[in-house]
DNA sequence: CTTTGATTTGACCAACTGGTCAAACTCACG
DNA sequence: CGTGAGTTTGACCAGTTGGTCAAATCAAAG
């Protein structure tokens, strides 16, 4: 006899078998607690027990669902970097160039407001050396620069806006809106009455209206 | 008898005594490779082993001039938030206001290249929620802030500056200029071909020039 | 209600890590 | 060249951590 029938499964997600109700509520369960941790203590900092607590599960448990600490954290990463580049993708080369920028630089500002965890998460990732996501910050996100930074070129060079380096201008633009996502705690210690993304939008759209509008 | 003489020493800096020649250059070999190390993995990232290996020495030989992994890293961020503000610090109220501010942007990009490990030990503690440094962020940074900030605004009421949020202007300064060194990978990982920090001075003197020149 | 696969867990393990200690070694100086 | 302070290390320890496993429990289709 060749093989016997199926040895019996010891984790989760078998082959083609649609994932049950709980294996989709726990996987959502351990991705989001690990994105709590991972964000606020970075990947070698967090330990798997404190995913599975705040995630309600045991360790064997959460074992069961993925299979190692780091495949939570790539299955984080990989859906992230694609959802942070989606504002720049949306920048449209039909639309009124200060505008579209304009545009750019506030559904930026929003992420950082409505998910500052995958900001720090990925905040965590580069300063460190961007060990795991190295590879797709020189393709994938190199490519989409590239491409929205020669349409900034040729804005520039219409005579729609003014003048400036194309790349450094979207340095400036991931900088200055991270920023108040990665580096929270020490904006707030020194702003402590008010909640510093009041002021911020405005103060991000003068600036780049006051770099960029055409002479 | 109440005591006998001296116990004998297990630690480096004995009372008043001043350091030998050899506890200078362990004790700097050390603070040198935790930088190394801390700013590249993060205060749990990193291992006393790592650290004194860097440094040449042998794990017990490390812990006989540092009691303990906190107390190096205690020890670099002590020194480094004082470094840190010194740029902000030399900025002159007596000073032509646009220069001013333009020079002080200029020392801050010159601190992020000469000293990118500092600035990312800063950065990886500021994310992870700046939990050995807070109290310094809202009692000296928040000071020297403050007293920045209304300067800024006198200038701005005297018309010498165009009128801009006081606190996010300087955030903006941290923000921009440190991201060349905490963001470095990625910046490199977009702009394979050339040097970041080339054209990043003139980019950003531009900006603050738009920005903040008088009407 | 039974069966079968999905889910959960307690017990366990090996590697790693921060830190200790007594003994050994080195060095400067009288 | 002897001596005591300063320096170094091998052996060790306890707590933590990532991960395994067999057995127990649960859920749902028949």
């Amino acid at each position: 006899m060749p093989s016997k029938s199926q040895p019996a499964q010891t984790s989760a997600r078998t082959k083609n078998r649609a994932p049950t109700r709980i294996q989709q509520k726990n996987r959502a369960a351990i991705l989001g607690a690990a994105l709590d941790v991972f964000s606020a203590q970075g990947f070698r900092g967090a330990t798997i027990d404190q995913i599975a607590t705040s995630a309600g599960l045991s360790k064997p448990n959460l074992l069961y669902y993925f299979p190692s600490k780091e495949a939570i954290h790539n299955t984080l990463l990989a859906g992230l970097l694609d959802t942070w580049l989606d504002p720049l993708r949306a920048m449209n080369p039909a639309g009124d160039p200060l505008q579209e920028i304009l545009a750019y630089v506030h559904r930026k500002l929003q992420m950082s407001r409505d998910y500052p965890r995958e900001s720090r998460l990925f905040a965590n990732e580069i300063v460190q050396g961007a060990p795991r996501i190295h590879d797709a910050l020189s393709t994938d996100l190199k490519e989409l620069v590239d491409e929205k930074a020669a349409l900034i070129s040729s804005w520039i060079a219409d005579g729609k806006l003014a003048p400036v380096h194309p790349y450094h201008l979207i340095f400036s633009i991931w900088s200055l809106t991270q920023h108040y996502a990665d580096f929270d705690v020490q904006i707030r210690a020194v702003m402590n009455t008010q909640d510093p993304f009041d002021d911020a939008p405005e103060f991000i759209d003068t600036l780049y209206r006051r770099l960029l509008s055409p002479p």
